[in-house]
DNA sequence: GTCTATACGCCGATAGAC
DNA sequence: GTCTATCGGCGTATAGAC
């Protein structure tokens, strides 16, 4: 490390890319893509305002490279459809754990998904594996007769609303959770095999 | 009506304001606020860019007006705690019916509160008393013992999310959804109520 | 590689004619 | 009330010194 770089923040000595990539995150998730300026992310990175272009050619290419270090971790997701009932509580779990460790992508990928922003297309290889696998686990319990659910697109709305939806929001979850992330993913599992369970009331008023 | 009034548009001759209410409903919950100009909005609406500042004094003006229509709406919702668990069922088939209805107005507020927006302030009387009814259900169910779950917290954020999130992507909800939508609302409260009923299984891996 | 200064477009808002 | 034209500001991106 050179002595003449001037060590303007304690960890100045990441790499300049690894700084805007971490700062563009936090700022993606808090404040969303169109709400977040690229000033900002320089300021929060500690580095100029040219930096951004010069490294990535622009707001967009950062935004797609902050999701690079979980593609390759999607690419390996594959259940075991024989177990279509274990598989569908390891899916959820998984989820909720990742979620968890996580959590500004998945707050990043939410909003890009509520607003169906331009953006999605370059985002399609991180989520839409994880839907196709949703999806084909549940047409595989329902086949096999493990669950009874009127419809398979509905179900896939309802979880993932379930997963994704959660904690999320700063002034609604004013009390922090009691719950550990293990006991938070358990509730979820439960939450999710059980509700997917026809009951006799189906259907009545 | 005058007739020097042009006919620009089908129907022109509805006011002014309520045109511009209707486009920037439309754009916001499209686009998102940020991501829509007042451009958009008037050129939409078929009139002059300066109308919105003249009638509403401003964008977000016209953000908080877009939500006036369901305030009352919002009052009037009470439910009978006596009867916790049909007060459960009743809040998620009504919350259903209602997305179904005012999509466009679920599809704004669920955007600005994934992103914590500053918006969010001017919303609170439209959302928080709903958050605040379901969280009294769930805690006379749990109090009664009729349904025996481990978080009140956790249980709205999954309530919430099944029901806020559903059906709002374009293109993950490719095949449009073969059910009608009381079959829907009869499925989320299905699903809920189920959901939350906890197992033997509860804690295992 | 990193900086400062600046280009240039689009934003929301408004002045002023009609 | 409604229009067109324009203002000032901030957005991203880049030119050019170091």
């Amino acid at each position: 490390m050179s002595p003449l770089k001037q060590n303007r923040s304690n960890d100045r000595n990441k790499d300049v890319r690894d700084q805007i990539l971490r700062a563009a995150k936090e700022l993606f998730a808090k404040k969303g893509y169109e709400g977040t300026t690229v000033r900002q992310i320089c300021h929060e990175a500690n580095v100029s305002l040219a930096l951004v272009s010069y490294h990535f050619g622009g707001k967009e290419n950062v935004f797609f490279e902050v999701f690079q270090p979980i593609r390759q971790l999607f690419e390996n997701m594959k259940y075991d459809l024989s177990d279509s009932l274990g598989a569908l509580k390891s899916f959820c779990r998984q989820f909720v754990i990742f979620r968890n460790e996580e959590s500004e992508l998945v707050s990043i990928l939410q909003q890009e998904l509520v607003m169906n922003s331009p953006r999605l297309e370059m985002l399609t290889d991180v989520f839409l594996p994880s839907w196709e696998q949703l999806r084909l686990i549940l047409q595989e319990c329902q086949e096999k007769n493990l669950i009874d659910f009127p419809s398979v697109d509905v179900a896939v709305n309802f979880i993932m609303g379930t997963l994704m939806f959660s904690h999320n929001n700063a002034f609604l979850n004013r009390t922090q959770s009691e719950m550990s992330p293990e006991q938070v993913a358990d509730f979820a599992v439960n939450f999710i095999i059980n509700g997917l369970q026809a009951t006799s009331e189906q259907g009545k008023r």
